[in-house]
DNA sequence: CACCATAATGGCACTGAGTGCAGAAAACTA
DNA sequence: TAGTTTTCTGCACTCAGTGCCATTATGGTG
């Protein structure tokens, strides 16, 4: 996130800084003061740049924490797209959710940071959705690839939703307590989600009305 | 929606209208200008009412497509607690999925409107992570009294957003084809959910890193 | 070096959502 | 009629987001 951009030999103006420091101040910002009580000018200023050159990097306060999730999603996608193709989808499913999840140590806090400020503010709540839909989409092209059907057909839209919703359960549930594994929650979570709800014995739900 | 409030036998002043009554004339403009271009002026002027009285009936000109979305969902709960107990959780789950999303025909054009627009508006798809967080919690309860654990607890949690998730897909999809019956995508839905992801053979994730 | 194209920053004015406050307006009660 | 209760309304204010245009910094070129 707090990487510097390469130096791109053409012409024309140097940027005065990154989407990913800006997204790191953000985050500091929103955690000491609150995200409502943080303004748009809060950051700019602390950045040392104008509020409208704000929003040249980002299309609204909201979208701060996220950094940029465009790139993540394309390494979710080449992910997908590189795995074998003789294994499961369940299985390729778990490895989307772990290797999505799974970030450098040293990364940690400020992650959690950010996924406790995405979780738990309203506004931020809000956005979310906004970007899960690009989530759910990788994920509903992959089930839509790998069973010869559209990424807007039912199946694959289902799975997508059901997939974010262990991915966000496992969050939700980490963020409560420090000592929990996010790595395990994610995959009792998909466990839930390969084996089914269905107890031996229940009727099919295909089947009735 | 459009319902009546009671007379309300009480003193001081009468409430000049109602939320359903505002509900569905802010759906009418959303649909005929586009949400983006109806200002709440516009609504405001349109109800004659104030501005500012809008905002006592609704936190948010988001929040006009739901309308009394509360009642809604502690009808869903009521539902949920007559349940008999002997029956299978899936079995509870589906039909509390059937049951919500069941309405008088003569509200079939009104509600696919609604629908339509919450799923179709990037502020209101956004809006709608706020609504989802009650219907996700009526679930979880109603799985944490079966299964004997807390509505915050793992389990519940996912099973709150897999199966927000079955719903939302079927109506994503209905509304992509006004031949589709919603009942019965709903149904689909919900056999994935119950039968799981996990082709015989899959190993088993609750076991692998 | 002077000039030009390019890419980014920055200032300004404007719209529109949401809020706090204080007072007016409509109902009922005694 | 006077008092009480509840809702409505107008006003002023903050803040997010946008369109427009000028300004600044950089590299390339004659």
């Amino acid at each position: 996130m707090a990487k510097t951009a390469k130096p791109s030999t053409r012409a024309g103006r140097r940027p005065s800084t990154t989407l990913g420091e800006l997204s790191d101040l953000g985050i500091e910002l929103f955690a000491s003061k609150g995200f409502e009580e943080t303004s748009v000018d809060d950051i700019a200023d602390a950045a040392g740049i104008a509020r409208r050159t704000f929003f040249r990097y980002f299309p609204s306060k909201n979208a701060v924490p996220w950094g940029d999730f465009d790139t993540q999603l394309a390494a979710l996608r080449t992910h997908l797209a590189g795995l074998p193709e003789d294994i499961e989808l369940a299985d390729g499913l778990r490895s989307a959710l772990l290797q999505f999840n799974t970030f450098p140590v040293e990364e940690a806090a400020v992650h959690r940071q950010r996924m406790s400020l995405i979780l738990g503010n309203p506004a931020l709540q809000s956005y979310s959705m906004l970007m899960y839909e690009g989530w759910r989409a990788v994920i509903a092209e992959y089930v839509a690839a790998r069973t010869g059907s559209e990424p807007t057909d039912h199946f694959p839209r289902t799975v997508g939703w059901m997939v974010l919703g262990v991915a966000i359960s496992a969050y939700e549930q980490w963020l409560t307590d420090e000592a929990l594994d996010l790595a395990q929650l994610l995959s009792e979570g998909t466990r839930t989600l390969f084996v089914g709800l269905r107890a031996p014995g229940s009727s099919d739900p295909a089947r009735l009305p």
